[in-house]
RNA sequence: GGGGACGUAGCUCAGCUGGAUAGAGCGUCCGCCUCCUAAGCGGAAGGCCGGCAGUUCGAAUCUGCCCGUCCCUACCA
């Protein structure tokens, strides 16, 4: 309701400014610094004091006084050395917002996200989470503001790190493609693939000359042909069953899972490589350290650089000089791919059915894709990976570039974020051994070459161990099966949160304590207020009452009466910014943003739960106002977990 | 060497395109459960916003320089 009024009242004095001085500009509205001096500030007076040459003061006092009536506003007072602070119409206000309001309206665009993309070589880790959570709630958010979104997860099955875990299981384990199997039947088949990767990795770097085995994978996964390459599918599609298996566990799922497999055999590469060469965004180098390899000049991704200063040393090899295409090359396929410039699609087969109703579709190189939806051909997408590999990121925009794509460049987003990293102090108390150096420092990266890393599945397992015994305690008549359901909640609620709360560009210097805290700024918490919340209803529904007419007592003049009450004037207000809050995390890119909101919202309502009791209230205008803001509450708060994907338990 | 990010309370972090008395959580200390679940609420202490200069009516925010930390700069991704 709030971005509403916000939008209208920009609105309205844009267009005052045109009218009265001819000046065209965008209308900011902040929140006055104190909730005593209004809703609404608008520092314009400021903005045109450079252009007006006259003082804010002056402005700010000629403005309120032409201005006249804004719809919904009550007063407008000058404050400060210009500001306009606007009070809302409080009983016009509640009434508008037991009204309701308008839905999100669709924009029409395909928005694709990619996120997860997780190397099917071992398990997921707290790094893997950060990208998921990341990218799942920005989703929701786009959703949920009218957008059609696409969901992708980028398997790349064909890369060295599953190639390391298919050496594993050939040249040191000498098993067959049978017998990987068979351990892939077993449950966690992506924690036993975890300690081979980081034993393959040890051996590799003990054992230089071993790394031709690599190679010789390599070269049998990109022809599809061999014990290596049968392994290779064995191994890379048990785990993807496990990611998403660990990722559901969050209430994340996807709609199709592109695999670089077919973006081999379906020869989406050779298409863009022809594509690439043609237009000379890359050329075979002759000479130095690079001789062999199909590069991009570093003119094209780098600034600063000028086409005569390029260096041999700051080309990017997108084919290598045994022939095999990098990551890079095969990524720029991709990117073609998505915005639907390639002339090429993949054929889809349905995989499995995540929820009631979603099935995520897989590509595959054979003729069975009845039935599937028509992905890809975006017009805008987001990529979701971190931030060091901005660099690569560069590169494939680049390759969009020089085939001469510019808008699609522009529109191909990289949602960076930072690492997760590990606190020493975390790593002694999980057992993890750290060298000398690395126990200086302030953390350390996950690795899963090292096998260095907290296990997504182990940390979600240990939050519901915790939560359980919470339940447990509080709830001991509730069913066993009911009291798990609720920990598992808790659980999802607390390590989305967590993941959610810090910014794209912080690295998260992992505490195990911290992320596995239910008091405070936590997905618990908000979770509680959910709860208490409904408790008060279902208390109310128990006593045998039945709810009021609302319409019928809660009119403008009794909103008037109720909203002069400061402390629920605010609880309201706040109650009413979700929307607002929502646009403003999207505008800035920031899911963290929106889960402050979130915190926020369960703050005024934790304060209301404690100032007012609502079913006890005698007086029957005042109690049906209460009752209004517990619901109004209730659902407001229901949308922005949903939207956060943070589940409301039953009870905690 | 080049590119990028960061430095705010004891700790972990927010602070929007410059704006009114710099915020939150944790931790510490003090209070609050015969009353809708205390995973809660109220209060206190705690800050030269890394340093210096500049831009201007005004800077945590913008610019430059310095100090410190980290990431990237692979024929890994």
């Amino acid at each position: 309701m709030f971005h509403i009024i916000e939008k209208q009242i920009q609105r309205l004095v844009s267009g005052h400014l045109t009218a009265r001085y001819g000046e065209t500009m965008e209308v900011a509205i902040e929140s006055p610094k104190q909730s005593s001096f209004g809703e609404l500030a608008l520092p314009v007076a400021f903005q045109l004091a450079r252009t007006l040459k006259k003082a804010p003061r002056a402005i700010a006092q000629e403005l309120a006084g032409d201005l006249g009536a804004l719809p919904g506003v009550a007063t407008i007072e000058i404050a400060g050395n210009g500001y306009l602070n606007l009070r809302l119409d409080r009983g016009a206000y509640g009434h508008a917002l037991l009204a309701g309001g308008g839905a999100a309206a669709s924009t029409g665009h395909k928005i694709i996200v990619e996120h997860t993309n997780i190397n099917p070589n071992k398990a997921a880790h707290i790094g893997h989470l950060r990208n998921s959570v990341l990218g799942d709630t920005f989703v929701r958010m786009l959703r949920a503001s009218g957008n059609t979104v696409e969901v992708q997860n980028y398997i790349d099955n064909t890369g060295v790190q599953v190639a390391d875990v298919v050496v594993g299981f050939h040249y040191l384990e000498r098993k067959s493609a049978a017998e990987v199997a068979a351990l892939a039947a077993a449950p966690r088949f992506d924690y036993l693939c975890w300690d081979l990767y980081a034993r393959v990795s040890q051996y590799f770097k003990e054992h230089p000359e071993s790394e031709k085995w690599r190679a010789e994978t390599l070269h049998a996964i990109e022809a599809n042909q061999g014990a290596q390459a049968e392994l290779a599918h064995v191994v890379a599609d048990a785990v993807v069953l496990r990611h998403l298996a660990t990722m559901r566990r969050l209430d994340i799922v996807y709609d199709v899972l592109p695999r670089e497999s077919e973006i081999l055999h379906l020869q989406f590469w050779a298409t863009a490589f022809e594509l690439l060469k043609q237009r000379g965004a890359i050329y075979l180098a002759t000479e130095g350290k690079k001789a062999g390899c199909w590069v991009m000049a570093g003119s094209h991704f780098r600034e600063n650089v000028t086409a005569d200063e390029d260096d041999a040393d700051d080309s990017k090899v997108i084919v290598r000089s045994n022939g095999i295409v990098t990551y890079v090359g095969k990524d720029i396929a991709y990117q073609l791919w998505k915005f639907g410039l390639l002339g090429k699609d993949f054929h889809y087969k349905p995989l499995l059915e995540e929820a009631p109703g979603h099935t995520v579709w897989v590509s595959t190189d054979e003729e069975q894709s009845a039935g599937a939806p028509h992905f890809g051909a975006g017009h805008t997408v987001y990529n979701v990976i971190d931030t060091r590999q901005s660099y690569l990121q560069d590169v494939v925009a680049a390759g969009l570039r020089a085939l001469g794509y510019e808008e699609q460049a522009g529109r191909s987003i990289h949602f960076n974020y930072e690492m997760v990293a590990l606190t020493p102090g975390t790593c002694v108390e999980l057992g993890i051994e750290l060298s000398e150096e690395d126990r200086k420092r302030a953390y350390v990266e996950v690795s899963g070459r090292k096998g260095l890393g907290v296990k997504a599945d182990d940390l979600i397992d240990k939050l519901i161990e915790k939560a359980l015994a919470e339940v447990e305690d509080r709830n001991p008549d509730k069913p066993a099966v009911a009291r798990l359901l609720a920990a598992t909640q808790i659980a999802t609620g607390a390590l989305r949160y967590f993941m959610l709360k810090f910014t794209r560009n912080t690295v998260i210097a992992f505490d195990l304590r911290e992320a596995l805290a239910f008091v405070g700024e936590t997905g618990p918490y908000v979770q509680y207020a959910a709860v208490r919340a409904g408790k008060i209803l279902s208390k109310f529904g128990e006593r045998g009452e039945t709810l009021p007419d609302f319409a019928a007592v809660l009119t403008q003049e009794a909103f008037e009466r109720q909203l002069a009450t400061e402390d629920l004037w605010q609880t309201v207000l706040l109650i009413s910014k979700a929307e607002s809050a929502l646009e403003d995390a999207l505008a800035k890119g920031e899911p963290a943003h929106f889960a402050k909101y979130a915190f926020q919202l369960a703050q005024g309502f934790s304060a209301f739960y404690d100032g007012y009791s609502v079913i006890h209230e005698q007086d029957p205008e005042r109690r049906a106002f209460l009752l209004w803001v517990t619901l109004y509450f209730g659902r407001q708060l229901a949308w922005t977990l949903d939207i956060l994907g943070i589940p409301a338990p039953a009870y905690m």
